[in-house]
DNA sequence: GGACAAACCGACAGGTTGTCGGTTACTGTT
DNA sequence: AACAGTAACCGACAACCTGTCGGTTTGTCC
Protein backbone atom coordinates (compact mmCIF):
# COMPACT_ATOMS: atom_id res chain seq x y z
CA UNK A 1 0.00 0.00 0.00
CA UNK A 2 1.34 3.45 -0.91
CA UNK A 3 0.90 6.60 1.10
CA UNK A 4 -2.70 6.78 2.33
CA UNK A 5 -4.84 9.88 1.94
CA UNK A 6 -5.30 10.27 5.65
CA UNK A 7 -2.36 9.12 7.81
CA UNK A 8 -2.88 5.82 9.58
CA UNK A 9 -0.34 6.51 12.28
CA UNK A 10 0.79 9.21 14.63
CA UNK A 11 3.16 9.25 17.56
CA UNK A 12 0.23 9.52 19.94
CA UNK A 13 -1.62 6.58 18.40
CA UNK A 14 1.52 4.48 18.52
CA UNK A 15 2.17 5.24 22.17
CA UNK A 16 -1.43 4.61 23.14
CA UNK A 17 -1.38 1.25 21.39
CA UNK A 18 1.94 0.39 22.99
CA UNK A 19 0.60 1.15 26.45
CA UNK A 20 -2.43 -1.01 25.81
CA UNK A 21 -0.23 -3.80 24.47
CA UNK A 22 1.99 -3.85 27.53
CA UNK A 23 -0.91 -3.48 29.92
CA UNK A 24 -2.78 -6.41 28.47
CA UNK A 25 -0.05 -8.80 27.41
CA UNK A 26 2.92 -7.80 29.53
CA UNK A 27 5.18 -7.99 26.51
CA UNK A 28 6.36 -5.42 24.05
CA UNK A 29 7.70 -6.12 20.59
CA UNK A 30 7.51 -4.00 17.50
CA UNK A 31 5.77 -6.63 15.36
CA UNK A 32 3.00 -7.02 17.92
CA UNK A 33 2.64 -3.28 18.22
CA UNK A 34 2.41 -2.94 14.45
CA UNK A 35 -0.14 -5.74 14.24
CA UNK A 36 -2.27 -4.00 16.84
CA UNK A 37 -2.26 -0.91 14.65
CA UNK A 38 -2.89 -2.96 11.47
CA UNK A 39 0.30 -1.63 10.00
CA UNK A 40 3.62 -2.99 8.88
CA UNK A 41 6.48 -2.95 11.36
CA UNK A 42 8.63 -0.69 9.27
CA UNK A 43 5.96 2.02 9.16
CA UNK A 44 6.45 2.72 12.84
CA UNK A 45 9.86 4.20 12.18
CA UNK A 46 8.41 7.18 10.31
CA UNK A 47 6.82 8.44 13.50
CA UNK A 48 9.22 7.00 16.08
CA UNK A 49 12.66 7.11 14.48
CA UNK A 50 14.35 5.83 17.61
CA UNK A 51 12.50 2.54 17.35
CA UNK A 52 11.75 0.39 20.32
CA UNK A 53 13.76 2.41 22.81
CA UNK A 54 12.02 5.64 21.88
CA UNK A 55 8.62 4.01 22.24
CA UNK A 56 9.45 2.82 25.74
CA UNK A 57 10.73 6.24 26.65
CA UNK A 58 7.53 7.64 25.22
CA UNK A 59 5.59 5.39 27.57
CA UNK A 60 7.52 6.90 30.44
CA UNK A 61 6.44 10.31 29.24
CA UNK A 62 2.85 9.17 28.88
CA UNK A 63 2.80 8.00 32.48
CA UNK A 64 4.69 10.93 33.98
CA UNK A 65 3.17 13.73 31.96
CA UNK A 66 0.39 14.81 34.30
CA UNK A 67 1.52 12.78 37.29
CA UNK A 68 4.50 14.75 38.52
CA UNK A 69 3.60 18.12 40.06
CA UNK A 70 5.47 21.02 38.52
CA UNK A 71 5.63 23.47 41.39
CA UNK A 72 4.53 23.91 44.97
CA UNK A 73 1.05 25.26 45.48
CA UNK A 74 0.84 28.60 47.30
CA UNK A 75 1.84 28.02 50.90
CA UNK A 76 2.72 24.39 50.30
CA UNK A 77 5.79 23.25 52.21
CA UNK A 78 8.42 20.81 51.01
CA UNK A 79 6.91 17.93 52.95
CA UNK A 80 3.51 18.21 51.37
CA UNK A 81 5.02 18.73 47.95
CA UNK A 82 7.38 15.79 48.26
CA UNK A 83 4.47 13.65 49.41
CA UNK A 84 2.37 14.76 46.50
CA UNK A 85 5.27 14.19 44.14
CA UNK A 86 6.01 10.69 45.34
CA UNK A 87 2.37 9.64 45.53
CA UNK A 88 1.65 10.95 42.06
CA UNK A 89 4.73 9.32 40.61
CA UNK A 90 4.02 5.98 42.18
CA UNK A 91 0.33 6.05 41.32
CA UNK A 92 1.16 6.63 37.67
CA UNK A 93 3.52 3.67 37.65
CA UNK A 94 1.33 1.39 39.72
CA UNK A 95 -1.56 2.00 37.33
CA UNK A 96 0.53 0.28 34.64
CA UNK A 97 2.70 -2.15 36.57
CA UNK A 98 3.80 -4.19 33.58
CA UNK A 99 5.38 -1.12 32.04
CA UNK A 100 7.71 -0.60 34.97
CA UNK A 101 10.24 -3.35 34.21
CA UNK A 102 10.63 -1.90 30.73
CA UNK A 103 11.34 1.51 32.22
CA UNK A 104 13.88 0.28 34.75
CA UNK A 105 15.83 -1.31 31.92
CA UNK A 106 16.78 1.96 30.24
CA UNK A 107 18.00 5.33 31.37
CA UNK A 108 15.67 8.29 31.66
CA UNK A 109 15.61 10.80 28.86
CA UNK A 110 11.98 11.79 28.74
CA UNK A 111 11.71 15.58 29.23
CA UNK A 112 8.56 15.50 31.34
CA UNK A 113 10.16 13.09 33.78
CA UNK A 114 13.35 15.11 33.99
CA UNK A 115 11.33 18.27 34.56
CA UNK A 116 9.57 16.49 37.40
CA UNK A 117 12.86 15.79 39.15
CA UNK A 118 13.96 19.35 38.62
CA UNK A 119 10.71 20.62 40.12
CA UNK A 120 11.24 18.50 43.23
CA UNK A 121 14.76 19.80 43.55
CA UNK A 122 13.59 23.39 43.27
CA UNK A 123 11.03 23.00 46.02
CA UNK A 124 13.50 21.29 48.31
CA UNK A 125 16.03 24.02 47.66
CA UNK A 126 13.53 26.77 48.28
CA UNK A 127 12.53 25.15 51.54
CA UNK A 128 15.98 25.04 52.99
CA UNK A 129 17.61 21.80 51.92
CA UNK A 130 21.34 22.22 51.60
CA UNK A 131 22.86 21.52 48.21
CA UNK A 132 24.88 18.65 49.61
CA UNK A 133 21.75 16.97 51.00
CA UNK A 134 19.36 17.72 48.20
CA UNK A 135 20.38 15.03 45.76
CA UNK A 136 20.25 12.43 48.49
CA UNK A 137 16.73 13.50 49.36
CA UNK A 138 15.62 13.24 45.74
CA UNK A 139 17.33 9.88 45.40
CA UNK A 140 15.70 8.37 48.45
CA UNK A 141 12.26 9.38 47.24
CA UNK A 142 13.08 8.09 43.77
CA UNK A 143 14.27 4.74 45.11
CA UNK A 144 11.19 4.25 47.19
CA UNK A 145 8.85 5.10 44.33
CA UNK A 146 10.62 2.91 41.81
CA UNK A 147 10.96 0.04 44.23
CA UNK A 148 7.31 0.25 45.14
CA UNK A 149 6.28 0.45 41.51
CA UNK A 150 8.13 -2.79 40.86
CA UNK A 151 6.51 -4.28 43.92
CA UNK A 152 3.08 -3.24 42.72
CA UNK A 153 3.50 -5.43 39.66
CA UNK A 154 4.80 -8.50 41.46
CA UNK A 155 2.29 -11.03 42.72
CA UNK A 156 2.50 -11.43 46.50
CA UNK A 157 2.65 -15.15 46.15
CA UNK A 158 6.16 -14.85 44.86
CA UNK A 159 7.35 -14.89 48.42
CA UNK A 160 5.01 -17.58 49.64
CA UNK A 161 6.34 -21.11 49.92
CA UNK A 162 3.06 -22.62 48.80
CA UNK A 163 1.31 -21.56 51.97
CA UNK A 164 3.53 -23.53 54.30
CA UNK A 165 2.07 -22.78 57.76
CA UNK A 166 5.54 -22.99 59.27
CA UNK A 167 6.62 -20.01 57.19
CA UNK A 168 6.51 -16.64 58.93
CA UNK A 169 6.15 -15.04 55.52
CA UNK A 170 3.20 -17.16 54.52
CA UNK A 171 1.37 -16.33 57.72
CA UNK A 172 2.07 -12.63 57.24
CA UNK A 173 0.78 -12.84 53.68
CA UNK A 174 -2.39 -14.44 54.92
CA UNK A 175 -2.86 -11.71 57.48
CA UNK A 176 -2.22 -9.04 54.87
CA UNK A 177 -4.75 -10.50 52.47
CA UNK A 178 -7.45 -9.87 55.02
CA UNK A 179 -6.70 -6.15 55.03
CA UNK A 180 -8.75 -3.77 52.92
CA UNK A 181 -7.21 -1.68 50.20
CA UNK A 182 -4.18 -2.24 48.07
CA UNK A 183 -1.39 -4.13 49.77
CA UNK A 184 1.46 -2.55 47.86
CA UNK A 185 0.13 0.94 48.33
CA UNK A 186 -0.17 0.51 52.08
CA UNK A 187 3.45 -0.57 52.24
CA UNK A 188 4.37 2.44 50.17
CA UNK A 189 2.56 4.81 52.51
CA UNK A 190 4.45 3.40 55.47
CA UNK A 191 7.74 3.82 53.66
CA UNK A 192 6.91 7.28 52.41
CA UNK A 193 5.95 8.67 55.81
CA UNK A 194 9.11 7.16 57.26
CA UNK A 195 11.25 8.73 54.56
CA UNK A 196 9.60 12.12 54.85
CA UNK A 197 10.27 12.05 58.58
CA UNK A 198 13.85 11.12 57.92
CA UNK A 199 14.28 13.90 55.38
CA UNK A 200 12.85 16.37 57.86
CA UNK A 201 15.61 15.40 60.25
CA UNK A 202 18.15 15.66 57.46
CA UNK A 203 16.99 19.18 56.67
CA UNK A 204 17.11 20.39 60.27
CA UNK A 205 19.64 18.22 62.04
CA UNK A 206 19.49 20.21 65.25
CA UNK A 207 15.91 19.71 66.26
CA UNK A 208 14.36 16.40 67.27
CA UNK A 209 12.00 14.80 64.80
CA UNK A 210 8.94 16.56 66.09
CA UNK A 211 6.43 14.86 63.92
CA UNK A 212 2.80 15.08 64.98
CA UNK A 213 1.40 11.72 66.04
CA UNK A 214 -0.96 9.88 63.72
CA UNK A 215 -4.41 11.43 63.71
CA UNK A 216 -3.08 14.41 65.60
CA UNK A 217 -2.97 17.95 64.39
CA UNK A 218 -1.68 16.79 61.05
CA UNK A 219 1.41 17.75 59.14
CA UNK A 220 -0.40 20.48 57.31
CA UNK A 221 -0.21 22.66 60.39
CA UNK A 222 3.48 23.15 59.88
CA UNK A 223 2.88 24.82 56.60
CA UNK A 224 4.68 28.05 56.17
CA UNK A 225 6.57 27.97 59.41
CA UNK A 226 9.67 26.66 57.77
CA UNK A 227 12.86 28.07 59.05
CA UNK A 228 15.60 29.07 56.64
CA UNK A 229 18.13 26.50 55.61
CA UNK A 230 20.89 25.27 57.83
CA UNK A 231 24.06 27.38 58.07
CA UNK B 1 32.78 -32.36 18.46
CA UNK B 2 31.34 -35.30 20.39
CA UNK B 3 31.26 -35.66 24.15
CA UNK B 4 34.60 -34.52 25.55
CA UNK B 5 36.61 -36.59 28.04
CA UNK B 6 36.46 -33.93 30.68
CA UNK B 7 33.31 -31.78 30.69
CA UNK B 8 33.74 -28.30 29.28
CA UNK B 9 30.78 -26.85 31.11
CA UNK B 10 29.12 -26.85 34.47
CA UNK B 11 26.33 -24.80 35.94
CA UNK B 12 28.83 -22.91 38.07
CA UNK B 13 31.10 -22.12 35.14
CA UNK B 14 28.14 -20.91 33.13
CA UNK B 15 26.90 -18.63 35.88
CA UNK B 16 30.35 -17.23 36.52
CA UNK B 17 30.81 -16.46 32.84
CA UNK B 18 27.35 -14.92 32.67
CA UNK B 19 28.11 -12.64 35.59
CA UNK B 20 31.33 -11.55 34.00
CA UNK B 21 29.58 -10.98 30.69
CA UNK B 22 26.92 -8.74 32.20
CA UNK B 23 29.40 -6.93 34.42
CA UNK B 24 31.69 -6.06 31.55
CA UNK B 25 29.33 -5.55 28.62
CA UNK B 26 26.01 -4.76 30.27
CA UNK B 27 24.26 -7.12 27.90
CA UNK B 28 23.26 -10.74 28.19
CA UNK B 29 22.50 -13.05 25.29
CA UNK B 30 23.00 -16.76 25.05
CA UNK B 31 25.23 -16.62 21.95
CA UNK B 32 27.60 -14.20 23.66
CA UNK B 33 27.63 -16.32 26.78
CA UNK B 34 28.41 -19.41 24.74
CA UNK B 35 31.16 -17.62 22.83
CA UNK B 36 32.74 -16.56 26.11
CA UNK B 37 32.84 -20.22 27.13
CA UNK B 38 34.08 -21.32 23.69
CA UNK B 39 31.08 -23.53 23.32
CA UNK B 40 28.07 -23.77 21.09
CA UNK B 41 24.87 -22.09 22.22
CA UNK B 42 22.91 -25.29 22.34
CA UNK B 43 25.35 -26.89 24.75
CA UNK B 44 24.26 -24.53 27.50
CA UNK B 45 20.89 -26.22 27.72
CA UNK B 46 22.38 -29.43 29.09
CA UNK B 47 23.41 -27.65 32.28
CA UNK B 48 20.75 -24.94 32.39
CA UNK B 49 17.59 -26.50 30.98
CA UNK B 50 15.56 -23.39 31.65
CA UNK B 51 17.63 -21.38 29.24
CA UNK B 52 18.10 -17.68 29.52
CA UNK B 53 15.60 -17.17 32.32
CA UNK B 54 17.21 -19.82 34.49
CA UNK B 55 20.62 -18.26 33.98
CA UNK B 56 19.37 -14.87 35.10
CA UNK B 57 17.73 -16.43 38.10
CA UNK B 58 20.99 -18.19 38.78
CA UNK B 59 22.71 -14.82 38.79
CA UNK B 60 20.27 -13.70 41.45
CA UNK B 61 21.28 -16.70 43.50
CA UNK B 62 24.94 -16.00 42.93
CA UNK B 63 24.53 -12.49 44.29
CA UNK B 64 22.23 -13.33 47.19
CA UNK B 65 23.85 -16.55 48.32
CA UNK B 66 26.14 -15.23 51.02
CA UNK B 67 24.71 -11.74 51.13
CA UNK B 68 21.45 -12.27 52.97
CA UNK B 69 21.85 -13.15 56.66
CA UNK B 70 20.05 -16.32 57.64
CA UNK B 71 19.30 -15.68 61.30
CA UNK B 72 19.79 -13.13 64.03
CA UNK B 73 23.04 -13.30 65.91
CA UNK B 74 22.78 -13.96 69.65
CA UNK B 75 21.33 -10.88 71.27
CA UNK B 76 20.75 -9.16 67.96
CA UNK B 77 17.47 -7.24 67.78
CA UNK B 78 15.21 -6.82 64.79
CA UNK B 79 16.62 -3.39 63.99
CA UNK B 80 20.19 -4.52 63.77
CA UNK B 81 19.20 -7.59 61.80
CA UNK B 82 17.04 -5.66 59.36
CA UNK B 83 19.88 -3.19 58.87
CA UNK B 84 22.31 -6.00 58.24
CA UNK B 85 19.87 -7.65 55.90
CA UNK B 86 19.21 -4.55 53.83
CA UNK B 87 22.85 -3.48 53.70
CA UNK B 88 24.01 -6.90 52.67
CA UNK B 89 21.30 -7.23 50.06
CA UNK B 90 21.99 -3.84 48.56
CA UNK B 91 25.76 -4.28 48.64
CA UNK B 92 25.47 -7.51 46.70
CA UNK B 93 23.36 -5.82 44.04
CA UNK B 94 25.38 -2.62 43.91
CA UNK B 95 28.53 -4.65 43.34
CA UNK B 96 27.01 -5.76 40.03
CA UNK B 97 24.76 -2.90 39.01
CA UNK B 98 24.28 -3.99 35.43
CA UNK B 99 22.72 -7.24 36.59
CA UNK B 100 19.95 -5.48 38.46
CA UNK B 101 17.77 -4.51 35.48
CA UNK B 102 17.80 -8.13 34.39
CA UNK B 103 16.63 -9.19 37.82
CA UNK B 104 13.84 -6.65 38.04
CA UNK B 105 12.45 -7.97 34.77
CA UNK B 106 11.53 -11.39 36.11
CA UNK B 107 9.92 -12.77 39.22
CA UNK B 108 11.96 -14.24 42.04
CA UNK B 109 12.24 -17.99 42.25
CA UNK B 110 15.80 -18.46 43.49
CA UNK B 111 15.70 -20.45 46.74
CA UNK B 112 18.51 -18.55 48.46
CA UNK B 113 16.72 -15.27 47.88
CA UNK B 114 13.41 -16.62 49.08
CA UNK B 115 15.10 -18.03 52.17
CA UNK B 116 16.51 -14.59 52.83
CA UNK B 117 13.04 -13.06 52.88
CA UNK B 118 11.78 -15.81 55.12
CA UNK B 119 14.66 -15.21 57.52
CA UNK B 120 13.82 -11.54 57.74
CA UNK B 121 10.19 -12.38 58.38
CA UNK B 122 11.14 -14.80 61.16
CA UNK B 123 13.25 -12.24 62.97
CA UNK B 124 10.59 -9.58 62.69
CA UNK B 125 7.99 -12.00 64.00
CA UNK B 126 10.16 -13.11 66.88
CA UNK B 127 10.76 -9.50 67.82
CA UNK B 128 7.15 -8.56 68.08
CA UNK B 129 5.95 -7.43 64.69
CA UNK B 130 2.27 -8.22 64.21
CA UNK B 131 1.37 -10.50 61.34
CA UNK B 132 -0.63 -7.73 59.69
CA UNK B 133 2.35 -5.36 59.76
CA UNK B 134 5.09 -7.82 58.95
CA UNK B 135 4.66 -8.05 55.21
CA UNK B 136 4.56 -4.28 54.94
CA UNK B 137 7.83 -4.03 56.84
CA UNK B 138 9.49 -6.56 54.56
CA UNK B 139 8.10 -4.84 51.50
CA UNK B 140 9.34 -1.40 52.49
CA UNK B 141 12.85 -2.72 53.03
CA UNK B 142 12.67 -4.63 49.78
CA UNK B 143 11.54 -1.57 47.84
CA UNK B 144 14.28 0.58 49.23
CA UNK B 145 16.98 -1.99 48.47
CA UNK B 146 15.77 -2.68 44.94
CA UNK B 147 15.30 0.98 44.18
CA UNK B 148 18.71 1.81 45.48
CA UNK B 149 20.28 -1.02 43.53
CA UNK B 150 18.79 0.40 40.36
CA UNK B 151 20.03 3.82 41.36
CA UNK B 152 23.53 2.49 41.93
CA UNK B 153 23.75 1.51 38.29
CA UNK B 154 22.39 4.73 36.85
CA UNK B 155 24.86 7.49 36.06
CA UNK B 156 24.10 10.63 38.08
CA UNK B 157 24.29 12.71 34.97
CA UNK B 158 21.00 11.26 33.85
CA UNK B 159 19.28 13.95 35.85
CA UNK B 160 21.60 16.77 34.91
CA UNK B 161 20.47 19.11 32.17
CA UNK B 162 23.96 19.46 30.79
CA UNK B 163 25.15 21.34 33.86
CA UNK B 164 22.78 24.24 33.46
CA UNK B 165 23.62 26.52 36.40
CA UNK B 166 19.98 27.58 36.66
CA UNK B 167 19.03 23.99 37.49
CA UNK B 168 18.63 23.20 41.17
CA UNK B 169 19.38 19.60 40.35
CA UNK B 170 22.61 20.40 38.55
CA UNK B 171 23.85 22.44 41.47
CA UNK B 172 22.97 19.67 43.89
CA UNK B 173 24.79 17.16 41.71
CA UNK B 174 27.84 19.38 41.75
CA UNK B 175 27.71 19.65 45.51
CA UNK B 176 27.29 15.91 45.85
CA UNK B 177 30.25 15.16 43.61
CA UNK B 178 32.48 16.94 46.11
CA UNK B 179 31.47 14.51 48.85
CA UNK B 180 33.64 11.53 49.69
CA UNK B 181 32.39 8.01 49.38
CA UNK B 182 29.76 6.50 47.15
CA UNK B 183 26.89 8.82 46.32
CA UNK B 184 24.26 6.10 45.90
CA UNK B 185 25.25 4.35 49.09
CA UNK B 186 25.01 7.54 51.13
CA UNK B 187 21.49 8.08 49.85
CA UNK B 188 20.67 4.51 50.74
CA UNK B 189 21.91 4.95 54.29
CA UNK B 190 19.71 7.99 54.76
CA UNK B 191 16.73 6.08 53.46
CA UNK B 192 17.48 2.98 55.47
CA UNK B 193 17.78 4.77 58.80
CA UNK B 194 14.55 6.62 58.05
CA UNK B 195 12.76 3.40 57.25
CA UNK B 196 14.08 1.58 60.30
CA UNK B 197 12.86 4.44 62.47
CA UNK B 198 9.50 4.26 60.77
CA UNK B 199 9.26 0.50 61.26
CA UNK B 200 10.10 0.93 64.93
CA UNK B 201 7.08 3.18 65.24
CA UNK B 202 5.00 0.67 63.29
CA UNK B 203 6.00 -2.09 65.68
CA UNK B 204 5.18 -0.16 68.83
CA UNK B 205 2.60 2.44 67.87
CA UNK B 206 1.99 3.61 71.40
CA UNK B 207 5.47 4.53 72.46
CA UNK B 208 7.66 7.17 70.89
CA UNK B 209 10.35 5.87 68.59
CA UNK B 210 12.67 4.90 71.40
CA UNK B 211 15.47 3.60 69.33
CA UNK B 212 18.05 1.93 71.54
CA UNK B 213 21.35 3.68 71.22
CA UNK B 214 23.88 1.61 69.34
CA UNK B 215 25.43 -0.94 71.66
CA UNK B 216 22.48 -0.69 74.04
CA UNK B 217 20.59 -3.50 75.72
CA UNK B 218 19.44 -4.95 72.42
CA UNK B 219 15.96 -5.49 71.14
CA UNK B 220 15.62 -9.10 72.20
CA UNK B 221 14.81 -8.10 75.72
CA UNK B 222 11.70 -6.36 74.55
CA UNK B 223 10.34 -9.43 72.88
CA UNK B 224 6.71 -10.01 73.60
CA UNK B 225 5.92 -6.66 75.09
CA UNK B 226 4.53 -5.20 71.93
CA UNK B 227 1.06 -3.79 72.10
CA UNK B 228 -1.54 -5.10 69.67
CA UNK B 229 -1.82 -3.60 66.20
CA UNK B 230 -3.97 -0.63 65.34
CA UNK B 231 -7.76 -1.10 65.70
C1' DG C 1 3.12 21.75 -13.47
C1' DG C 2 7.16 19.94 -11.38
C1' DA C 3 10.34 19.07 -7.60
C1' DC C 4 10.41 17.38 -3.09
C1' DA C 5 9.08 15.46 1.18
C1' DA C 6 5.92 12.31 3.74
C1' DA C 7 3.75 7.83 4.70
C1' DC C 8 2.98 3.53 3.61
C1' DC C 9 4.73 -1.29 2.06
C1' DG C 10 7.72 -5.60 1.05
C1' DA C 11 12.07 -7.60 1.41
C1' DC C 12 15.94 -8.51 3.75
C1' DA C 13 20.09 -8.70 6.89
C1' DG C 14 21.64 -9.73 11.44
C1' DG C 15 20.87 -11.31 15.91
C1' DT C 16 18.45 -14.11 19.74
C1' DT C 17 15.95 -18.10 21.72
C1' DG C 18 15.12 -22.73 21.88
C1' DT C 19 14.55 -27.58 19.76
C1' DC C 20 16.10 -31.78 17.50
C1' DG C 21 18.86 -35.39 15.74
C1' DG C 22 23.60 -37.14 15.41
C1' DT C 23 28.10 -38.47 17.44
C1' DT C 24 31.04 -39.96 21.02
C1' DA C 25 32.37 -40.71 25.97
C1' DC C 26 31.23 -42.21 30.55
C1' DT C 27 28.57 -45.49 33.91
C1' DG C 28 26.47 -49.30 35.75
C1' DT C 29 24.78 -54.02 35.28
C1' DT C 30 25.26 -58.71 34.47
C1' DA D 1 34.02 -57.84 29.21
C1' DA D 2 30.05 -56.81 26.55
C1' DC D 3 26.24 -53.91 26.47
C1' DA D 4 22.63 -50.91 27.33
C1' DG D 5 21.57 -46.27 28.88
C1' DT D 6 22.74 -41.71 29.90
C1' DA D 7 25.57 -37.44 29.47
C1' DA D 8 27.83 -33.79 26.86
C1' DC D 9 29.04 -31.92 22.94
C1' DC D 10 27.89 -30.20 17.99
C1' DG D 11 25.40 -28.50 13.58
C1' DA D 12 21.16 -27.31 11.60
C1' DC D 13 17.03 -25.27 11.82
C1' DA D 14 12.61 -22.83 12.97
C1' DA D 15 10.60 -18.83 14.87
C1' DC D 16 10.94 -14.35 16.41
C1' DC D 17 12.67 -9.48 17.00
C1' DT D 18 15.09 -5.19 15.47
C1' DG D 19 16.26 -2.06 12.11
C1' DT D 20 17.43 -0.62 7.14
C1' DC D 21 16.56 0.08 2.24
C1' DG D 22 14.34 0.76 -2.02
C1' DG D 23 9.80 1.27 -4.25
C1' DT D 24 5.16 3.46 -4.73
C1' DT D 25 1.79 6.89 -4.14
C1' DT D 26 0.00 11.19 -2.02
C1' DG D 27 0.39 15.76 -0.41
C1' DT D 28 2.79 20.42 -0.49
C1' DC D 29 5.28 24.25 -1.97
C1' DC D 30 7.30 27.28 -5.44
Amino acid sequence: MPRPTTPLLSRARILAAALELVDTTGTFTTPKLAARLSVSTSSLYHHVPGGREEVVEGLRGLLCEGALPAAAAPGEGWREFAGRWARGYRAAMAAHPRVVPLLTAQTVSDPATLAGYEALARVLHADGFADEDLLHAVTVLDCLVLGSALDAGAPVDVWADSGDPASALSRAIGATRAQPGDRSQRSFEIGLESVLDGLARLRAPGRPAARPARGGTGGRGERGVRSPGPP
